[in-house]
DNA sequence: GTAGGGTTAG
């Protein structure tokens, strides 16, 4: 290019170009040009620093910025942008400070304190960011739009909304960047109901709204799970003739996914005419938050197939499906893909690992996944503390949670149900009430079902089912199922029949086909020699044509996945199955097995019932599991169904004769069998 | 000439 025929009109212009598309090679020859101009120009001199700073140098726009005879405020404030955008807010924090020393400087301007606030956000420097705030409120500067913008982004990042909701009041008039913070804030910090009245009190400005409000709504439809919303905001969207781009696009396929309406969201992806690897991440959630795991991940291979390549979110889906469908073998080839393509150091990736290993049964590997991040979040280490909690491991959990403390880490509800659960392990009744009645009020968490269920459970652990039945009575809280068959489950345990009679007959009052329930209730008076109650319990099971769900356990075995069924005949090797159950029973006979027949709710002979016991699937399963792979190798199995005491006390046995560790997922929780003894201490 | 809000994870 040669410099001396280009004006400086057009050598602006040119650099305007190049700075807006980042051509850094074509940018450098006009800067070699200005290098050897006689006379020093600032505005184009500026337009360099902002040329730098676009395009990933800051260090070289502070060169620049350096070798100015004569600088001015615009110098600064691009150099502070280009520190900002490439992960340097400290250094711009640094930079208002000189130039607030330097004499020659015009007064500081908007375009400085919405990036300062900015830094001041991205930094969380609450401190910093309150001096900013005093100082743009002295001068007006608050009045700007960016930057009552960039304050109030800044609250919500220090997660003051109080103080946000004020800024953003302070100023009359509509303005849709702050309306579209505001919406984000609210959604962000769990205020749905207080973001649901700003946006009615919006519906008058409709036509105002962009695409980023539309996608802010959309988000907020998708946290309440407000289909009906959901829908006018998606017809809005249509009859304003709002253009779809792929981050509207990819907002409603969220909004159906989290509002459980798969279809919709299959048919909002179909119909994009964009797609990127966001709005295929984004459907593949859909489906795998709504139980569809093999979905999601028939949904990759395709994305595959058109040459989108996966990213950090991606994986993570990935994986938590592969937890959904405890696909261990799938998980670890999924983990072996992201290292090999550089998203495994994402934190989402690791919270991931954490959670498909924990829930694919192996809570070593969650372990490793957990200790080999180099950041860590509330979510990793709720992660770990329920991964613990959920195998038995309360000593490991509340180890964890402490440690969790120590790094100032603050526990939210979900980890105080893993804390709860924990205890429950343990025993440590004192140390659940205290959890739940002083710990979390001081952090001001309102306890939920989840937790009073854990708190009963750990009551009937310890053998304090009249405690535990006071506490379900006057403890304020809808009761669903899973607490009250958790006292029922107890009843039998501890052999308290009659509280556990009066249990049974008020959860049939009001879930009368649950089969768990007559099940349960059926062993406990069969314990207890109650014949005539066992007998009243199938007849009134058969009265109201209760069918017990078929018990169906499942493994994997060098990536193919092999389903058991009682009774199953199917299988190739059904006859080297069944063989090799029958020779494990006899093992395990020797050393005190003794079938529990009451284990089988059929109306069959007592003698055929032993030989059925034989055929239920997790017996299958394990004697598949032990002739397909190498000796030593651990077991995983999964069962749709709580597992029943006869096959409980026979896995025991067959992981001490078989020296393999047997691990079972069932409907419950991780029992994981080693050497004679079970995880859950025989407590489930 | 310099500045602000957005989609996918748990």
């Amino acid at each position: 290019m040669q410099s001396s025929s280009i004006s400086r009109q057009t050598k602006l212009s040119l650099l305007k170009v190049f700075i807006e598309n980042k051509s850094l090679r074509f940018g450098k020859s006009i800067h070699a040009q200005l290098i050897k101009a006689p006379t020093f120009d600032l505005i184009q001199t500026n337009h360099l620093i902002n040329l730098y700073s676009k395009c990933g140098h800051p260090g070289v726009a502070r060169k620049v910025f350096d070798s100015m005879p004569e600088r001015n405020v615009v110098s600064g404030s691009a150099l502070m942008a280009g520190y900002l955008h490439n992960g340097m807010p400290s250094q711009a924090l640094h930079l208002i400070k000189e130039m607030s020393f330097e004499e020659n400087f015009e007064h500081m301007n908007e375009y400085v304190f919405a990036t300062a606030l900015a830094s001041c956000s991205e930094m969380r420097a609450l401190e910093q960011g309150l001096q900013c705030h005093a100082y743009v409120l002295k001068s007006g500067l608050v009045f700007h739009s960016h930057v009552r913008n960039a304050l109030l982004h800044m609250y919500f990042e220090s997660l003051s909304m109080e103080d946000a909701l004020r800024v953003y009041e302070s100023v009359p008039g509509f303005d849709v960047f702050a309306l579209n913070s505001m919406i984000n804030g609210f959604v962000g910090s769990g205020r749905l109901s207080d973001a649901i009245d700003l946006v009615s009190g919006m519906s008058k400005e409709v036509e105002l709204w962009d695409h980023v409000t539309y996608v802010a709504v959309l988000g907020l439809c998708a946290a309440s799970k407000d289909l009906r919303l959901g829908w006018q905001i998606h017809d809005q969207i249509l009859r304003r003739g709002i253009q779809f781009n792929v981050f509207v696009g990819s907002g409603i396929v969220d909004m159906y996914g989290k509002c459980g309406d798969i279809e919709s969201a299959r048919r909002a992806f179909v119909e994009l005419s964009v797609k990127n690897v966001v709005s295929w991440t984004a459907v593949m959630a859909a489906f795998a938050q709504n139980g569809l795991f093999e979905e999601a991940l028939k949904l990759f291979l395709e994305m595959g197939i058109y040459g989108v390549q996966p990213n950090e979110f991606t994986y993570a889906v990935l994986l938590n499906s592969c937890a959904g469908l405890s696909a261990l073998k799938i998980g670890d080839a999924f983990n072996a893909h992201a290292e090999k393509s550089g998203y495994k150091a994402h934190m989402v990736v690791g919270n991931a690992l954490i959670n498909m290993y924990s829930k694919s049964g192996s809570i070593e590997d969650a372990r490793n996944a957990f200790g080999d991040m180099r950041q860590r979040d509330i979510i990793s280490w709720n992660s770990i503390i329920t991964g613990y909690s959920h195998h038995g491991l309360g000593g490991e959990a509340l180890e964890a949670f402490h440690d969790m403390l120590t790094k100032g880490e603050v526990p939210t509800y979900v980890t105080f149900v893993g804390v709860l659960l924990a205890c429950g392990n343990l025993g440590l009744v004192d140390d659940g009430l205290y959890y739940l009645k002083i710990f979390m009020k001081d952090l001001g968490i309102q306890p939920g079902v989840e937790h009073y269920t854990c708190m009963v459970r750990l009551l009937c652990r310890a053998g304090q089912l009249d405690k535990a039945e006071n506490f379900m009575t006057y403890t304020c809280t809808e009761w669903d199922i899973v607490a009250w068959r958790t006292l029922l489950s107890a009843c039998q345990v501890h052999k308290y029949y009659n509280l556990g009679k009066r249990v049974a007959e008020h959860i049939l009052q009001l879930y009368p086909d649950d089969v768990g329930t007559y099940i349960l209730v059926s062993n406990m008076h069969a314990k207890a020699n109650r014949w005539d109650e066992v007998v009243k319990i199938r007849k009134l099971m058969r009265g109201r044509d209760i069918k017990k769900e078929p018990g169906v356990s499942w493994i994997q075995v060098r990536g193919e996945t092999h389903v058991f069924a009682s009774e199953d005949k199917k299988h190739p090797f059904m006859s080297q199955i069944h063989d090799k159950v029958s020779e494990l029973l006899s093992q395990i006979k020797l050393i005190g097995y003794v079938p529990n027949i009451d284990c089988v709710l059929h109306d069959i002979e007592d003698e055929q019932k032993e030989e059925y016991l034989g055929y239920h699937s997790e017996k299958l399963a394990i004697a598949f599991g032990l002739i397909s792979t190498p000796s030593g190798a651990p077991i995983h199995v999964m069962k749709n169904l709580r597992m029943c005491d006869d096959c409980h006390t026979a896995v025991k046995l067959i992981s001490l004769v078989t020296s393999r560790k047997v691990i079972i997922r069932d409907a419950n929780r991780f029992h994981c069998f080693d050497s004679g003894l079970c995880s859950c201490d025989d407590y489930w």
